[in-house]
DNA sequence: TTGAAAGCGCTAACAA
DNA sequence: TTGTTAGCGCTTTCAA
C-alpha cells in the first residue's frame, strides 16, 4: 500500500541507507539529496512502516491498559475519562495505547506477563489497584515500567517503591465524615467497597476517624457493596429497613451513591432531609443526578494524563526514585445532604 | 528478556528454522525433535517476538477504535461497555485493541490515515456514524477492513456497500411514540442530538411518523442536544417554559433524558405524572435513576461483539458481500412516563 | 556525502 | 526430517 524506503531508493537511484538518513534530517546528507529524496517521498505518500520500525529499535511505543472487569461486560463512567486522559497524552508523546479488558484473577497474570514477553507494549498503566496486587508484584520483579493509579498495602519496607498517583481517600473522608456530623447527623452508615481493593482500607478508616473524632465510633455501620449502582441501591434497601435508620449514607462511589438515591426516593423518603447521602468520585452523572451529589472529587482525566507521563518518563529509562503523588481531595457540596449550598 | 529462536536453537544444537517449525507444530519434524525444543523452550520460557512476527506476516493481528470525544474530555457510558464487546471478542480472537481518542474534524482523518499507512492496525471499528463520513468515505476508497457501527446517508447508489450494525432508530422512535400517544400524550417534545450524526435522522423521522400516523405532525417541538446530560437538562428547562407545556419529552439517548429527569424535578413537576419522559439506549444508569427511564434498549455489548466477529471475517479476507446487519429495537418500559408497568 | 553489509526476530520456499 | 537461504522494512555501524 504505502511505499518503502527500497521503492524510494530505486526512484532517487539512491541507496536505501541514504534514503532513511535523508527522512530522518541526518546531517551528513547534502541538502540536495535531501529535497529529492523528500519530494519522491511525498509523491508516493511514504509512510514508515512502523513494525519495522518497533522490531528495529525494540520497542513497542505502545502502554498497555488493561481494565479489569467484573463479568464480561463492564460499564463505568469513571473508566471512559481516565481512558480519555491516558489516550490523549500517550499519543501527544507518539505512543499508542493498547486497551484489553480481563477479570480479576488466574488469566489476569497470564496477559500481563504475555504483553510483556512478546514485547507488545512497553510500559502498563494498573488501575484498580488491590491490597496485595500480584500485577504489581510481577511487574516489579520483572523489573517492567509500570504506574499505578492508586497504592497498595504496605507490608514490608520497600513494598511501595514505585510510582503512582493517588487521591488522599482517608482525608477524603474525613471531609465528607466532618460535613456530615457538623450537619448533625449521627446515625451513618456507610456502603464499603470490594474489602481486597486498596482504596477500601483508607476510605473506610477516614470515615471512623472523622466519627471516632466526635465519640461516634460505633454509630458506623458498615455494609459492602460491589461499586454499581444496583448495589448501592440493594444495600441501601438493606440499611433503611434497620432501627433506628440511619441519617446519612456515604457511599465509597458515586455509582453506589446513585443507586442509594434510587432507594431512598423509592420508599418515599426524601434525600437530604429524611437520609443525606454522599458519593465519591465526581463523575459527571454526580453533578445531574436528583438532587445533585455531595462527593469527593477526584481530577480523573488529569490523573490519567498525570500516570501517563510518568510511564512514559520511566520508559525512557530515566533515572531516579519513582514518583509519587498524592492528591489532595475536593470536597464538593451540593444538594444530597439537604439544600445546604455555600456560596 | 524473553528469549530467542536463535537461543533455543543453539542450546538445541537445531537450526532456528527446526526450532520455529518445531513451535509450531509441523508435521515434518520429528517427535523428538519437538519434544527437545519445547523442553528448552520451556525452560527459557520463550515467548515469541511478536513484533517480529507481525512484520514477517505483514499484519499486525491489531483492530482499531478511534473514539470521537466532544472536546478533550470524554466520558459517554455507552462507550465502555461498548468497548468491552470489541476487547473481549478481539482478544478472543487473537486480536489487541488500539484505542485512541480523537474529535472530529481535520486531524481526525489524518490520525485514521496514518494507521493505516503505518500498518498499525489491521482494521477499523467505526463509531457514531455521521450523515456523510468521511472516515467511512476514505477507508472504502482505499479498500481498508472497517466495519460501522451504525450508518451513513445514501446519496448514491452503492453508497451504503460496507457492513455495519446498526438499531432500527427509525422504528425505536415509532414504538415509543406510539406508546406515548397510547397513553394519551399530544403534545410531545423531542431532544434531538447533533444534525451530522446519521442517527438523528431515522430517530426523529421515527417519531415524525408515529404522530403523523395520529395527525398530531405540527405537535412536535424539536429542540437540538448534544447527547450529554448537561443538554439535556439545559434543553428541558427551556421546554418547560413553553406554553403550553409539552406533556410528554422525548429524548434521543439515555443521556440527555436524565438531564430531562433532573430538570423536571428541579422545577417541581413529577416525571411520569406532570411529564412523561423516554431515553434511547438502555444503559445501565437507565435502569437505576429516579424514575427508572422508559427507553429503547440497544445491546451494546453484544453490538461490540457483532461489530468486532464481521471485521475479523473482513481482515481475513472472506470473500462475500458485506453484512448488514439491522437489530430490532426493544422498548423497555420502566416508570419515567407513569408507573404503568406490564407485567 | 554515500553505500554496502549486518542485523532486529521471525517465517517460508527450497534443497538436501 | 533438517538446514540453507532469502526476506519482511527498517536503522546503524563501518568503510569508501
Amino acid at each position: 500500500m504505502s511505499a518503502t524506503l527500497k521503492e524510494i531508493a530505486r526512484r532517487t537511484g539512491k541507496s536505501i541507507t541514504t534514503v532513511s538518513r535523508a527522512l530522518a534530517d541526518y546531517g551528513d546528507v547534502s541538502p540536495e539529496t535531501k529535497a529529492l529524496v523528500r519530494r519522491v517521498a511525498d509523491e508516493l505518500g511514504y509512510t514508515p512502516n512502523l513494525l519495522a520500525q518497533r522490531l528495529q529499535k525494540r520497542r513497542s511505543d505502545t502502554i498497555g491498559l488493561i481494565l479489569p472487569t467484573f463479568g464480561p461486560r463492564f460499564s463505568d463512567p469513571f473508566f471512559s475519562e481516565f481512558l480519555a486522559g491516558v489516550g490523549n497524552t500517550a499519543a501527544e508523546h507518539n505512543y499508542d495505547l493498547l486497551v484489553s479488558t480481563q477479570e480479576p484473577g488466574e488469566r489476569e497474570l497470564q496477559v500481563y506477563r504475555q504483553k510483556v514477553q512478546s514485547r507488545q507494549v512497553d510500559g502498563f498503566v494498573i488501575v484498580r489497584t488491590r491490597r496485595q496486587d500480584a500485577r504489581i508484584a510481577y511487574l516489579r520483579e520483572a523489573a517492567f515500567p509500570f504506574v499505578a493509579f492508586g497504592r497498595t498495602e504496605t507490608t514490608a519496607a520497600g513494598d511501595l517503591d514505585f510510582s503512582f498517583v493517588d487521591v488522599d481517600g482517608a482525608q477524603g473522608m474525613r471531609l465528607i465524615g466532618e460535613y456530615l456530623i457538623g450537619l448533625g447527623h449521627r446515625r451513618i452508615a456507610c456502603l464499603a467497597p470490594p474489602p481486597d481493593l486498596f482504596f477500601a482500607g483508607p476510605r473506610l478508616e477516614g470515615l471512623r476517624q472523622a466519627m471516632e473524632a466526635h465519640n461516634l465510633e460505633d454509630a458506623c455501620q458498615v455494609v459492602l457493596g460491589d461499586l454499581t449502582q444496583k448495589g448501592g441501591y440493594e444495600a441501601t434497601l438493606e440499611l433503611l429497613e434497620r432501627q433506628p435508620r440511619p441519617t446519612a449514607i456515604v457511599a465509597c462511589n458515586d455509582l453506589m451513591a446513585l443507586g442509594a438515591l434510587r432507594a431512598i426516593q423509592e420508599r418515599g423518603l426524601r434525600v437530604g432531609e429524611d437520609v443525606a447521602v454522599t458519593g465519591f468520585d465526581g463523575i459527571p452523572m454526580s453533578e445531574h443526578s436528583h438532587p445533585p451529589l455531595t462527593t469527593i472529587h477526584q481530577p480523573i482525566y488529569q490523573i490519567g494524563k498525570m500516570v501517563t507521563e510518568e510511564l512514559i518518563r520511566l520508559i525512557h529509562g530515566t533515572e531516579g526514585a519513582p514518583r509519587q503523588v498524592m492528591l489532595e481531595p475536593e470536597l464538593v457540596i451540593r444538594q444530597s445532604c439537604g439544600a445546604v449550598v455555600p456560596d
